[in-house]
Parts: C-alpha cells; sequence; structure tokens
DNA sequence: TCTGGGGTCCTAGGACCC
DNA sequence: TCTGGGGTCCTAGGACCC
C-alpha cells in the first residue's frame, strides 16, 4: 500500500500560519508578477475564484469579500515544505517528494499496521509539529493513492484520510471520480474519454487495453493498470537530477531596452549556474529565448530563442552568461517590438565528474571552480546577491510586482514573527 | 514494368504534472 | 496598467546509415 500526503492549500495555509487572525477568512497567493491566482484557501474557493485567473479581474470580488490577498513568498513555502517532509520521513521506511507539498509513501514494509489510523497519526502529527493541515490516501498503487488523497479532501473532510481497504471502499471511490480528475487526465483526454461513453473512473478500469495503447499511448495503459490496482509508475526514492534546468521571469512591463534585458538574461544565467552547480552538474548546452506579451493581441508577437553548444561542459557563472548574452545579441531585434519576458534554460546536462577535458581549453577550470564554490559560500551565508558579475547589476532595474508580500518568517532573522505580550 | 528492409538519432510538438 | 514559472514523458517524422 502506498499513501500520497498532500498539504491543503498549501501556499494559503502558510500565509495563514503566521497570520491566524486570517482563520475562517478567505485568503489567496499570486503568482509571480502579481499574475494570477495560484493558491486558495477553502472560504476563497466557495466565492468562486477560480485557479489561474488573472488578479486584476477579480480585484472586484477581493475588495467586495474581504479576500486578503498575498505575493508569493516561495523562501517561507520552500522552508516550511522541508519541515513538512522531515516530519513524514518519520512514518515510512521510504518516500519521494513529488512536489513542493505532495509526498508519497511507500508503505509496504509496514505489517501488522492499522494504515487508517497511521494516516490519521501523520495527519495530527505535521498539523501539530509545523501547523500545515493535510489529507491522506492510501491505496495499492500511486494513481489510486492520488485519488483516495482527493476523495478525502472532498467526502471526508473532518477525518483528512481515506483508505481504500477492501474493493467496496476503493469502488465508491472509482465511482465517485470523473475522469477528469484522475491523475494523468488533462483537458484534451477528458474529452476524449466521455466522447467515447466513459464518465467516470470506474468506466476507464473497463477499458480494453488495446483502446488504451491506441488512443492514449502507453501513458494511458499504465493509468489503466495503475486504476487496477497494478502499480505501473516507477518510484523515485532519491531526489533526481534535473534534465533541463530553466529560469525565467516577466520584467513586469514590456521593455526594448536591450541593457535591462542583457541584465535580466545575465541573472538568469547566473540562477541556471547556480541550479547546476548545486546538483553538480555541468551543461552543453545554453538557449536563451525572449517573447512579447501574447495576451496583447494588437502587438506584434514574436518568441525567439536560439541554443549555443558550449566549447566544454560547464556549470561557471561567467561562462553561462557569455554565452547567454552571445545568444541575446543574435535574437534581439531593436525597435520592433516589445518584450515583456526572458529566459535562460541550460539543455544537456551530465554529472560534473564525467567531464573530458578539453586540450584547447582556454579556461583555467580547476581555479574558477574554487572561485565558484567560494561565491556561492558568501551568497548563501550573506545572501543571494552579495556576490555577482558586473553584467548583473547591483539595482535590478526590472522587477516584478509583489504588492502584497509576508515575512521571511522562517528564514530571515531580521523578519522573525514578534509576538506582543 | 520494376525502386528493400532494416536500423539509429534527433527534433518539434503535444500531452500531462505541480 | 494588469494574464506565472517551472518540469516530464511520448510520438511522429525526417535525416542518415548499411
Amino acid at each position: 500500500m502506498y499513501a500520497l500526503v498532500d498539504c491543503n492549500n498549501f501556499y494559503a495555509s502558510c500565509e495563514r500560519l503566521f497570520q491566524p487572525h486570517l482563520n475562517g477568512r478567505p485568503v489567496v497567493v499570486l503568482s509571480n508578477n502579481d499574475g494570477c491566482v495560484i493558491s486558495r484557501s477553502d472560504e476563497a474557493k466557495a466565492l468562486g475564484i477560480a485557479m489561474g485567473t488573472p488578479a486584476y479581474m477579480s480585484e472586484p470580488s477581493f475588495k467586495k469579500n474581504d479576500v486578503k490577498v498575498f505575493s508569493s513568498n516561495y523562501t517561507l513555502y520552500g522552508d516550511l515544505s522541508d519541515r513538512v517532509i522531515k516530519t513524514l520521513a518519520a512514518f515510512a521506511p521510504r518516500m519521494e517528494v513529488y512536489s513542493i507539498d505532495e509526498s508519497f509513501l511507500d508503505l509496504s514494509d509496514l505489517y501488522n499496521t492499522d494504515l487508517l489510523q497511521l494516516g490519521i497519526n501523520i495527519r495530527k502529527t505535521v498539523l501539530q509539529n509545523i501547523g500545515i493541515p493535510v489529507c491522506v490516501g492510501i491505496a495499492p498503487t500511486k494513481t489510486l493513492a492520488k485519488m483516495a488523497n482527493r476523495y478525502a479532501k472532498k467526502k471526508y473532510k473532518s477525518v483528512g484520510v481515506f483508505y481504500a481497504a477492501n474493493e467496496q471502499l476503493k469502488n465508491e471511490m472509482l465511482e465517485y471520480t470523473e475522469v477528469g480528475d484522475i491523475w494523468g487526465v488533462g483537458h484534451q483526454y477528458a474529452l476524449l474519454l466521455k466522447k467515447n461513453g466513459f464518465h467516470t473512473a470506474k468506466d476507464v478500469t473497463h477499458i480494453p487495453a488495446d483502446w488504451m495503447r491506441q488512443n492514449m499511448s502507453v501513458v494511458g495503459l499504465r493509468m489503466l493498470n495503475e486504476l487496477n490496482g497494478i502499480p505501473s509508475i516507477e518510484w523515485e526514492y532519491d531526489a533526481k537530477s534535473k534534465k533541463n534546468i530553466c529560469t525565467s521571469r516577466s520584467f513586469g512591463k514590456l521593455t526594448n531596452d536591450y541593457s535591462l534585458i542583457k541584465e535580466a538574461v545575465s541573472n538568469h544565467a547566473a540562477t541556471c549556474a547556480l541550479k547546476l552547480r548545486t546538483q553538480s552538474s555541468v551543461c552543453t548546452e545554453i538557449n536563451v529565448f525572449i517573447g512579447t506579451n501574447p495576451h496583447k493581441v494588437e502587438h506584434k508577437q514574436l518568441h525567439h530563442a536560439i541554443t549555443i553548444r558550449c566549447s566544454t561542459p560547464t556549470n561557471l557563472t561567467k561562462e553561462i552568461i557569455g554565452y547567454a548574452l552571445k545568444g541575446l545579441d543574435i535574437i534581439f531585434r531593436p525597435d520592433e517590438y516589445l518584450y515583456m519576458k526572458c529566459g535562460v534554460m541550460v539543455l544537456n546536462i551530465m554529472p560534473e565528474n564525467s567531464v573530458q577535458a578539453n586540450m584547447f581549453d582556454g579556461v583555467h577550470r580547476s581555479r574558477d571552480k574554487i572561485l565558484s564554490k567560494t561565491v556561492d559560500l558568501v551568497n548563501k551565508s550573506m545572501g543571494k546577491d552579495t556576490v555577482r558579475m558586473a553584467v548583473q547589476r547591483f539595482e535590478r532595474r526590472y522587477k516584478l510586482r509583489a504588492g502584497h508580500l509576508s515575512s521571511k518568517y522562517t528564514t530571515d532573522i531580521n523578519q522573525i514573527l514578534k509576538v506582543r505580550i
């Protein structure tokens, strides 16, 4: 048996943790740049505020219903997520951290354990130790555990746990779940399934394998097995290193100022380099892209990208910035377009220690590696932008909107929660 | 008249996830 | 004024090889 533990309305719950007077009140968290709604408390959901709606469109509803709005504060969410994960790790021999707010627990080695009670304990412990409410779904496969989790949220809200312990309970859940709510079924597949007369997860379990294979490829086939209780999705007990790394942001305003875009690209490239070093990888290709605002239909649209090959695999900040700026220089069209965002992607990633030295390499790599390590250490202890390359500049002329940002309560001593007694 | 039968690798695009 | 920012996997089709 497997469990999926999912934090309820995670970002909204994180914000509420430090402002308990918001309990029972509608709370929403916005995406970067205060763009759209990405997390909602139950009260906000009840008001009909949809996921992904642009903030400016919901503004009247926020005002009318006294909704508390937050900009996203990933430093806070990341730290609380780490604490939840550490707590969960004590409950099962193996686990897979699936996302910032979800983890699978492998319970197959727990004999003679009352799994429903275990789920209840997990929920109680996380709530007590960290203050974040979670729901637990327990079932024979990952896909069914996801479903059980959702079912717990919908049907057993007060317990917060659902264990598909026997055929009857499992069937109730399968009949309750619509195809669009199955893990792995998105908008397109939901349409396809309904068109063919399959409406609930229970209906899907009866689909012939060859129909699945033909219409939904091997991905659908795996899903079919999972729904029928045969585990078919691999577990990743260790955090896998990423195969691609991408850093991109909106500018916060439309611009065609080349020096400003260079500054942004340099910073994104530096972030990619740091992410590479953090997972002890190097890349051999660097992709730079810039794009206009696709929502502005009246403007000329453009999305341009270019991929540059590195002469030697690298994770050095100055080199990656160099390649990225070289690429930008090729794709940037002065005076023609107003740009909305840009980004840098590092591709073809491999482990740092597998790199072959290049005889004609003009870079003093061993020396630069020590420099990088030192810079990373300084930035880690004194703030992430303490030491930087000159092209990145210090003044940050492009700025994301973040008008409702909460404090870094748990990671910055100057922003720690103050309590008046 | 008649034009094989394997492979591999790469890329773009589509589907999905949080 | 104002619409996020990451990822993964799979498939089809083209280029190329013998």
